[in-house]
DNA sequence: TTGAAAGCGCTAACAG
DNA sequence: CTGTTAGCGCTTTCAA
């Protein structure tokens, strides 16, 4: 018996079976044992509630069967509808998924990076906080990358969305419900999800004729409180829009919550939403949704990601989604 | 230089340093060194881009910076946010947090618990998928463990929300708005959490002397198309209920979807929730909220965890948080 | 098929 | 303050 407080080690349950450590560890990783040894083995293990130490494993293996999910936005359902993708996946493979929340912050987006390589993660999938992300020390540790929702350079893989598609089916449904001045609240510039979008809305409007007018566009963050600063900063325009465009779920939201306030229910106002609405009240009728494969997102990354694990070593590859348009089906 | 796709290890940084492999690790654990080795240690370590590998740290000392946090649904925003308070105490204190997904699941509950000590994680904190959960794995390792939103047993730290009272108090807040029908679509009845509110709906109803009717209460999932199933269902009651006390945030966006959908917007039909309704573009005005402060107990619960990863050895604790009331103010 | 033995990279006595 | 050394628990040659 072990002392207490302690775990099991395989010499304990060596020992108990009357075989040699080594012969424990075969049994537990399914090399050719003998059946009464196998047998022995079990029941000792059983009895002594033996668990394979996964540090020890991991240490002597060099790698682990986890993988890092580090996105910027815990609490924004897209991305966890995304893990549950991954996770799905993942845990099917034999993996476990850590999920890290680096709050949209380079720096603490860095830190766990730098924790999956220290633990021997087999590899991570990321939605990158920024263009500046900082993957090298985890290739330089042969550890594989799939960037997820943002992209991170042509040498990695990546699954993204066909943003500015998006962007441009969200204005143009709008245009064609009637609105003609039509505002876009995007998420901060710097990212290439929000540039993209802004892009499909912009050419939106050019392709119908409509005037582009630099008040409308505006960037902000991928929150609630970003949607909501821009919305009031919109209606307060000498001549506000009549619609707008919401760069993703969270902003949306902020956008109609501020409507809602300010008496402008849709489609007394136009909406239209980059992502579905988190667990709406609403009627679908009144607010067009451009829905997100978040979930096929998640699920296409983990399965890239279990196949540069396994060792494929092919050129660099982007899967670009697509998304779902949902019309209004009432205009103003 | 260490090997091509390799981290570098101590010896590596030592050997560069001039210096023996302890004294490097010394630098990196704060223990007293000459300041010129330290310089030549970093200089050193930075040179062959050296990061600790923590699986042979956590290995040697039998124990690591890491928290679990295992709750039932990662896609409510309820235990998103409550990921969020356990993740500031905890990296404050150097702590990361892997968040794991049970999904409701006794079963993936127990894979996560059993990788928690195998991977040497200092403690968890479980949103228990149902009161069976079996942490004596955990225990027996000497792992604390600290029970959040549902408690365990009496000798297991936890942090909970006054249920009963939380349930009560948006019953009687509809009761003075003039309701009368009641109805309440609770969560799982195995579930603490849902058979206490349930308590306070059934409580508040016979302080005010309103009948109860057995066909108002109705047990279901914490999901939004739990919310949605028994929302219809009384909707097609003989005699529906005049309002409905929601018992959680998802059964309450469920049941306002199908209220909506059946043109019986609150308050025409009176709503309270258990629990803040996400990313609500409702005007605060119409449903009654009871806030639960998930946030805080994440908090809590981190704190507590860190005392006992400490050593604190005192008997166990429940700290019980309140829920604060948010009146609608508009009646029907 | 099985056992002995050598580490994986790090930390923590124990000397010096 | 610093170096030497012995493992943490496991996997994996290498022999038998």
């Amino acid at each position: 018996m072990p002392p207490k407080g302690t775990m099991a080690t395989i010499y304990d349950v060596a020992r108990a079976a009357g075989v040699s450590p080594a012969t424990v560890s075969r049994v537990f990783n399914g090399a050719s044992v003998s059946d009464e040894k196998v047998a022995a083995v079990r029941h000792a293990a059983g009895q002594l509630k033996f668990t394979p130490n996964r540090t020890a494993r991991t240490l002597r293996r060099q790698s682990s069967e986890v993988i890092a999910l580090v996105i910027p936005d815990i609490e924004n359902p897209y991305f966890t509808e995304m893990a549950r993708g991954v996770e799905d996946v993942a845990s099917e493979a034999g993996y476990s998924v850590v999920l890290c929340n680096s709050d949209a912050q380079l720096e603490k987006e860095a830190t766990y990076l730098r924790i999956a390589v220290a633990e021997h993660m087999s590899g991570v999938i990321l939605a990158a906080a920024s263009d500046h992300s900082e993957i090298a020390e985890l290739t330089a540790a042969g550890r594989p990358v799939v960037a997820v929702d943002r992209s991170i350079g042509d040498d990695v893989d990546g699954v993204v969305m066909a943003n500015r598609d998006a962007g441009r089916a969200a204005t143009v449904n709008l245009i064609e419900a009637g609105y003609r001045r039509i505002a876009h609240i995007a998420g901060p510039e710097h990212i290439e999800t929000a540039a993209d979008r802004a892009d499909g809305w912009r050419r939106a409007l050019a392709d119908h004729g409509l005037a582009y007018d630099s008040s409308l566009l505006r960037f902000s963050t991928f929150r609630v409180d970003g949607g909501r600063a821009v919305m009031e900063e919109l209606l307060a325009l000498p001549e506000p829009p009549d619609a707008v465009v919401a760069g993703n779920n969270l902003i949306g939201v902020g956008a109609i919550q501020v409507l809602t306030e300010h008496g402008l229910t849709p489609p007394s106002v136009g909406v239209a939403v980059i992502g579905s609405l988190p667990f709406t009240t609403l009627s679908p009728s009144v607010v067009t949704v451009v829905r997100l494969p978040a979930r096929h997102m998640g699920v296409t990354a983990a399965r890239m990601l279990l196949e540069r694990i396994g060792g494929d070593d092919q050129p660099a590859r982007t899967v670009v989604l697509r998304g779902e348009m949902q019309a209004a089906s009432v205009a103003r």
